[in-house]
RNA sequence: GGAGGGGUUCCCGAGCGGUCAAAGGGAUCAGACUGUAAAUCUGACGGCACUGCCUUCGAAGGUUCGAAUCCUUCCCCCUCCA
């Protein structure tokens, strides 16, 4: 195992708080493998940066020779974490949730080492409490603790309702570290109140109480709000290349440097570098490609992140027509088929209407010109390339019934 | 249990008998400019067989020539008092 040294400096990298190091030194210096748990809520399988920035660390600790334990918080899904949102969920079938865990398996493992990965599930230790266990578990804390928690507070102070059975979800996320055993329970800034719960109880079953670690949250596209599937301002772990380059690339100059802090594997001189490059006239653009081409390098390999260069640099430099245009074939009536039908039947427009706009609006290409004619009729027998704005294409490929 | 406030198009939010497919903002999309960056500007933003027609303003009924706007019942949300 690596010096503890060395240990620390790669586990400090990037995480934005530490409870409490002096705590974590001690426990290295023990020598054995560390219990490293984090959990996952089981509603959203679909893996983005956001959450690769917690795997990579959890990847740190494999690689460091500790035991990590990928919690899928199927028991606590049935809350719903209170943390920002106050939509109720409707309760997930165990099969959904055999389902999901099977989404987690293929995409986790493009980060997480699959011989070194302990998944479990806390309905099979919370399950067990029973309604007198959970009615023990809550007798473990305080009204006036809970409501320490900053969003609690708010919405107590704002009038904002609180249902009795959020306050369930720090004790069993909490109860989760007890059950097994954590020494280190990582999460997002966000969950420090969860975490801290964790050390508590802890404490009051007699274990020594986790060490916690905090990653930042990861800025979406949009710079603004965290990098989440619901706002759509996210890039899929599972995505093609080429569409994870786009994104990539569509990141703005501040918050590219963000991205390289909390996803880039390159050491911080690496990146102070570049930053140095830019300032002497290096154009961002080909620092944020570097990027792009590391992470789709990551997700996917080599080639692929050079095609999805290739592939970006011909469209939207030269304007050329993707090759990999999907290709769609449509029956037209013997007088030929609208444009406008044409492009919502493709899936290029959502409807006739929208479609109206686009050619209004001069996003209309055929076969790289511009279409002006609102009326214009497509016979059968044709092959073209429609494009609607900048990213949409589709070959149509005509013919009669 | 009592009193009050509210449910409007993706979100926030105005409208409170006709001129309402419904102000304004946000998000989004398209165009211009670019580095598919940011910023900015322009435009669009329910659907369709599109100078017109159809469907929308919590639900169902009703009044009216005409309702998002008035009435009735119901459902849901919130606040205060107890």
């Amino acid at each position: 195992m690596t010096g503890i040294d060395e240990q620390l400096e790669l586990i400090r990298r990037g995480s934005d708080e530490i409870l409490v190091e002096a705590e974590l030194v001690e426990r290295l210096k023990a020598g054995r493998p560390l219990r490293v748990k984090a959990g996952f809520d089981p509603t959203a399988p679909d893996l983005h940066l956001g959450h690769a920035v917690l795997l990579n660390k959890m990847r740190q600790f494999q690689d460091l020779g500790h035991h990590v334990m990928f919690l899928i918080g199927d028991f606590t899904g049935l809350i719903g974490d209170p943390t920002g949102k106050n939509a109720t969920r409707p309760p997930l079938s165990p099969e959904q949730i055999q389902a999901n865990a099977q989404t987690y398996r293929a995409q986790v493992f493009k980060i997480l080492d699959p011989e070194k990965t302990e998944i479990c599930f806390n309905s099979s230790w919370i399950n067990a409490l029973g309604a007198a266990g959970m009615l023990k578990l809550a007798a473990q804390h305080t009204v006036a603790r809970m409501l320490e928690r900053d969003d609690f507070a708010k919405r107590f102070a704002g009038n904002q309702p609180i249902a009795i059975h959020e306050f369930l979800y720090p004790l069993c996320q909490g109860y989760d570290s007890v059950a097994l055993k954590a020494d280190i329970e990582l999460g997002g800034t966000d969950q420090k109140f969860n975490l801290l719960v964790g050390r508590e109880l802890q404490k009051q079953h007699g274990q020594a109480p986790q060490v916690i670690l905090m990653m930042p949250l990861l800025e979406g596209l949009d710079g603004v709000n965290k990098m989440s599937k619901s706002l759509g301002n996210y890039v899929g772990i599972d995505e093609p290349a080429r569409e994870q380059f786009g994104k990539l690339m569509s990141v703005s100059d501040t918050l590219m440097w963000r991205y390289f802090e909390l996803l880039s594997a390159r050491s911080s001189a690496e990146v102070a570098a570049l930053k140095q490059s830019v300032l002497e006239g290096r154009n961002p653009r080909d620092i944020k490609v570097e990027l792009a081409q590391e992470i789709i390098t990551r997700f996917h390999n080599r080639v692929a992140a050079e095609d999805a260069l290739a592939d970006f640099e011909a469209r939207f430099q030269r304007n050329a027509i993707p090759d990999d245009v999907p290709e769609i074939k449509l029956v037209v009536p013997p007088q030929g088929l609208g444009i406008a039908q044409v492009l919502r039947q493709a899936g290029l427009t959502g409807s006739t209407s929208e479609a109206l706009r686009m050619i209004d609006q001069g996003g209309v290409r055929m076969d790289g010109e511009k279409v002006s004619d609102k009326g214009l009729l497509l016979a059968a027998g044709q092959a073209v390339v429609l494009q609607v704005g900048k990213r949409k294409f589709a070959k149509i490929c005509t013919h009669l019934e």
